[in-house]
DNA sequence: CGCATTATTGGATATTTATTCAGATTATAT
DNA sequence: ATATAATCTGAATAAATATCCAATAATGCG
């Protein structure tokens, strides 16, 4: 008994059935004639990147479909214009209607230097967690949103 | 200590750091103060519904945007990300989507604290009416925005 | 073919997370 | 206030999952 056809049939068990945990499962695979050891059960679902979620106070084990979108860096510095600051506020300004994508790529850098940002339609307001540091803040963001 | 600052500040932790086990995340809660048993930290994470997905190959702690079922219970509290502040704003970070009602409920609660709120998509700034009554705004919007 | 290299597996063990149980704390009603 | 119920917590323990190690099977290559 080979592993893909076993792979394959542990994502066809997770269709059909509500599974709980690698025990569970291990049971629906043995009634469906292929039998494996815990140890290796846990490797297929690391390979599948099978994760138990929660769904109201128990479990489920679930084969995610799609991993959501990642923000590719290349793109958003060439929609950042100017950065720019006063005593305690950078604004960062891009192209038109595109200050959320650069908002949010800055937020996923979660660096403690940044409080928070709020985003308009090409205007980017990026609020330093200290007004100390907005310095080194404004380097930051060259150094990360920046084309090259 | 009490326990939902607790689970604010776990899921603020969740938001700035990639955690792979409760094992970190209660070093990242030590680290920030908030010292419990592992036994409380696990209880927490079942209650915030945090799971743990598989980033090829580790872990990763998360706190699913998409518990909607409990969001639509008109609880702002559980919307509210973490609020936090510099000498001069405070920003209060919510689930996506989720600033602009956050931001709407604490202008209608007309605090004569509060100059004035921008809501972006998942951020809201709260501008003091003055800078020096930052940290009791801060206590009233934990009060006011937590629930129960 | 024979030998080396790599992949797959299970048993044992380690790590991670959940639960039990008892005490402490907080809320609620009287 | 005081009693009573409900909630919260930690230590110990259990349950669930991952990893180490050695064995075995598959694969490539002279």
């Amino acid at each position: 008994m080979n592993k893909h056809a076993r792979q394959l049939k542990i994502r066809e068990i997770l269709q059909q059935h509500t599974v709980e945990n690698q025990h569970d499962l291990l049971q629906l695979l043995r009634d469906s004639g292929m039998s494996v050891a815990q140890a290796t059960l846990s490797r297929d679902c690391a390979e599948l990147s099978i994760i138990r979620s929660r769904i109201n106070g128990s479990y489920r084990m679930v084969y995610p479909d799609d991993n959501t979108g990642r923000i590719i860096q290349g793109l958003v510095g060439i929609e950042v214009l100017a950065v720019n600051a006063n005593e305690t506020t950078i604004i960062i300004r891009t192209l038109p209607g595109r200050a959320h994508g650069v908002g949010s790529y800055l937020d996923q850098l979660k660096s403690p230097l940044v409080l928070g940002t709020i985003a308009g339609d090409d205007t980017v307001l990026v609020i330093p967690s200290s007004v100390h540091n907005i310095s080194t803040l404004i380097s930051y963001i060259h150094k990360n949103l920046s084309k090259n």
